[in-house]
RNA sequence: GGCGAUGUAGCUCAGUCGGCAGAGCAGGUGAAUCAUAAUCACUCGGUCGGGGGUUCGAAUCCCUCCAUCGCCA
């Protein structure tokens, strides 16, 4: 098989689907993301795979807890990951579930190939085992009767297996990796691994008795056992791409080899186990295998039991989703630990995002507009000194290489110092007084050329990094990009014809200390009262950081700045004006009919009355909250001059304004009693 | 206990082949008024963990001690 498939194929670890997600989760599959982009980007056949681990003892137990079937129980809690990923940008080309058709099949191939070959035996196994950690511990391992890695009681078992036999292609695996020491990253997760090795390899159990662990994939020669979760596990990342191809060889041959991005926790598993699995089934080893570092919290580890684990959805919900991934990948660097904390994450919005990059835009979008008020600024002719095309091809070139080998840190720090340059070029030209001399007209329009040229490059550059953010700026300058982006066509000096921007809102708006925007500013410099802040400002900040709006931040503003802070509602909402106000059309309504929308679980489609000749229909999504036989007669508020749509086949003419509540949503609804059809201002 | 790594400015870190110690953030001073009180310039700040050695010359190479971390047992 070649080594050599055009394609990059990239995956994640298949997350344990009973965890809950938190921001370790996020930063393997957002840095898996940004990699994927820019492959993408360079013009490459990429294909992302992330998903779910479903099966084993832990998904059972909560399932019987929740008194529900196991796949039904996993049905209903996938879509922690699916939407935190969905808020996150994440542009995976699959999804894989370890309960798919497609994978159980592809895994019990695998374990015929493997029995056929004489790779598997039974054998007996007696042990101690940690229930919660699903793994078994030797005499010595033990001390007092607790499992030496989370400190809880374990049990004795004895039972029969099936194992694998690794030992006979540890010389194998050892002679691959002298020969390839690139296979490993960062260096000292290759040493660590070249370590293990050089002591004799265990056989690895790959089996549990169903009668203890019943969720699982039945061995094909023994019906009475399941495979091991690691096993079942490790296999999605070829049995995938089995599945892509019009026979499982051809799309195996096609996309395998794969690049794995894992956390350090697991790099034995990847690094070991699952070559010597790809080897004993006549596969070529992955290509490379990244194992980056863990987040601490405040400098402290994250644990549950410490009650410090940082929530994604949360962040994404604060500060944006574009703002998470960049502080995400610009803390630290990714093979090392990095350190989260709220004071660090705001000082990157604000310093990085919202200072340099939110802030160049604005004053170069402004002055265009400016002094160019009927657009069009061309690309300069002919040659002249064109540092900003000089400076942008010395510096690009080595944001697209630091991501290429997964330094996205350093490659975002390049970036920023392009930002920088672009900044300081503005000081140094100052437009606003060539501005002031007519004669220096055709200057003018060169330097704002440069800089808006040189912001199109940051936004391309950008893309895997920030998408919306990217595309926000290049609506922003006018030239969004014609579909995909391309580095060897967009990425370039010199590309745009001519420049007519129309400035928009702050692309990321200023927090003060405790997360809340600061979109207008009071007169009386804060920048004191900020500065004077104590260090103990939020001593019960720590743990449950930005896990939504909860109200007692906004009160915990520095200095005694009565000031409410102007409605965080949406991170990134625009401010708008009195007028985008007026556009919208709202009223009373009394509801006359509800019913529920067939094979739907939170649409009601409802007749509202809002005085006109006939009752509009209104399709809700407020099932969940509400049985429709509730609603009839109730008053509520109407947006009525909503474009209409159409939901489950039933076309909805207007929508209800609800309050979200943590159990659902709660209609509003006037004080007092109105007429249907009262305008609403 | 074995193997490996790390220790550089208040913080986070870069430092190639041995050749005058660097960046960002934080601190200080000033300039500018296009911009989200943003930006830009200048500046303060280091016994390169301790000790010893090699060398004309060591953050860098060698030895040793200390501290921290990782993997394994």
């Amino acid at each position: 098989m070649s080594d050599r498939s055009p394609w990059f194929y990239l995956t994640t670890p298949i997350y344990y689907v009973n965890d809950i997600p938190h921001i370790g989760h996020a930063y393997t599959t957002v840095a898996a993301d940004v990699l994927a982009r820019t492959h993408r980007l360079l013009g490459e056949p990429v294909f992302f795979l992330t998903g779910t681990d479903e099966h084993g003892q832990k998904v059972w137990q909560s399932a019987e807890r929740h008194n529900l079937p196991p796949q039904v129980y996993v049905d209903r809690i996938l879509p922690r990951f699916r939407e935190l990923w969905e808020k996150l940008g994440i542009s995976n080309d699959d999804f894989v579930r370890t309960t798919q058709p497609r994978h159980v099949s592809g895994v019990r191939d695998a374990l015929a190939r493997l029995q056929e070959k004489g790779d598997i035996y039974e054998g007996a196994y007696e042990g101690w085992y940690c229930l919660p950690d699903e793994r078994f511990w030797t005499d010595k391992d033990v001390e007092e009767g607790l499992c030496p890695e989370c400190r809880r009681p374990v049990e004795r078992i004895s039972e029969t297996n099936y194992f694998f036999r690794m030992s006979g292609y540890q010389d194998w695996l050892v002679s691959h990796y002298e020969s390839h020491p690139e296979a490993v990253r960062p260096e000292s997760r290759y040493n660590e691994v070249m370590g293990f090795l050089r002591k004799p390899l265990g056989d690895l159990c790959i089996s549990r008795p169903k009668s203890r662990v019943p969720w699982g994939i039945p061995l094909p020669f023994a019906p009475d056992y399941v495979t091991y979760v690691w096993f079942d596990a490790l296999l999605n990342y070829i049995t995938v791409p089995r599945s892509t191809g019009a026979t499982p060889d051809d799309g195996l041959a096609r996309l395998w080899p794969g690049t794995h991005i894992v956390g350090k926790d697991i790099l034995t598993t990847h690094a070991v186990y699952w070559p010597i699995l790809l080897r004993a089934l006549e596969l070529p080893p992955p290509r490379m295998i990244f194992a980056h570092g863990w987040w601490t919290v405040d400098g402290q580890k994250m644990s549950k039991s410490r009650g410090n684990v940082v929530d994604p959805v949360g962040l994404v919900e604060t500060f944006g989703a574009d703002a998470t991934r960049y502080f995400l990948l610009r803390e630290g660097q990714f093979g090392q630990d990095v350190d989260f904390s709220r004071d660090a994450l705001i000082n990157r919005i604000n310093r990085d995002l919202a200072n340099d990059l939110g802030n160049l835009l604005s004053r170069v979008a402004a002055m265009a507009v400016k002094f160019f008020p009927e657009g069009g600024i061309p690309r300069p002719a002919g040659g002249g000194r064109r540092e900003v095309e000089s400076e942008s091809a010395r510096l690009l070139p080595e944001v697209v290489s630091r991501t290429v080998s997964l330094e996205f840190h350093r490659a975002l720090a390049t970036l920023w110092e392009f930002v920088g340059f672009l900044n300081r070029t503005v000081d140094l030209k100052a437009p606003w007084v060539l501005a002031r001399d007519p004669e220096k007209a055709a200057e003018l329009s060169e330097v704002l050329y440069d800089l808006l040229e040189g912001l199109r490059l940051v936004a391309v550059h950008l893309t895997p990094y920030l998408p919306a953010t990217a595309d926000r700026i290049l609506e922003i300058l006018d030239c969004p990009g014609t579909g995909a982006l391309s580095l060897p066509v967009h990425g370039t000096f010199g590309q745009a014809d001519a420049y007519s921007p129309r400035p928009g809102a702050p692309l990321f708006p200023r927090r003060d200390a405790s997360g809340a925007l600061l979109s207008d500013e009071p007169e009386r410099a804060p920048r004191k009262a900020q500065k004077e802040r104590a260090s103990s400002s939020d001593p019960s900040a720590p743990a449950s950081l930005p896990s939504g709006g909860q109200d007692g931040s906004s009160g915990s503003s520095p200095a005694g700045q009565e000031k409410p802070s102007p409605a965080p509602a949406a991170p990134d909402a625009p401010q708008i004006t009195y007028d985008d106000f007026s556009k919208l059309r709202l009223a009373t309504g009394i509801i006359r009919e509800a019913v529920a929308v067939p094979k739907s679980k939170k649409l009601l489609k409802l007749a509202v009355d809002i005085g006109e000749p006939a009752p509009r229909t209104v399709v809700a999504g407020i099932a969940g909250s509400y049985p429709p036989e509730s609603l009839v007669g109730k008053t509520v508020v109407v947006v009525t001059n909503l474009a209409p749509a159409t939901l489950m086949g039933v076309t909805s003419q207007g929508m209800l304004l609800a309050a979200t509540v943590p159990d659902g949503v709660s209609l509003l609804t006037p004080d007092r009693e109105a007429p249907p059809g009262a305008g609403i201002r």
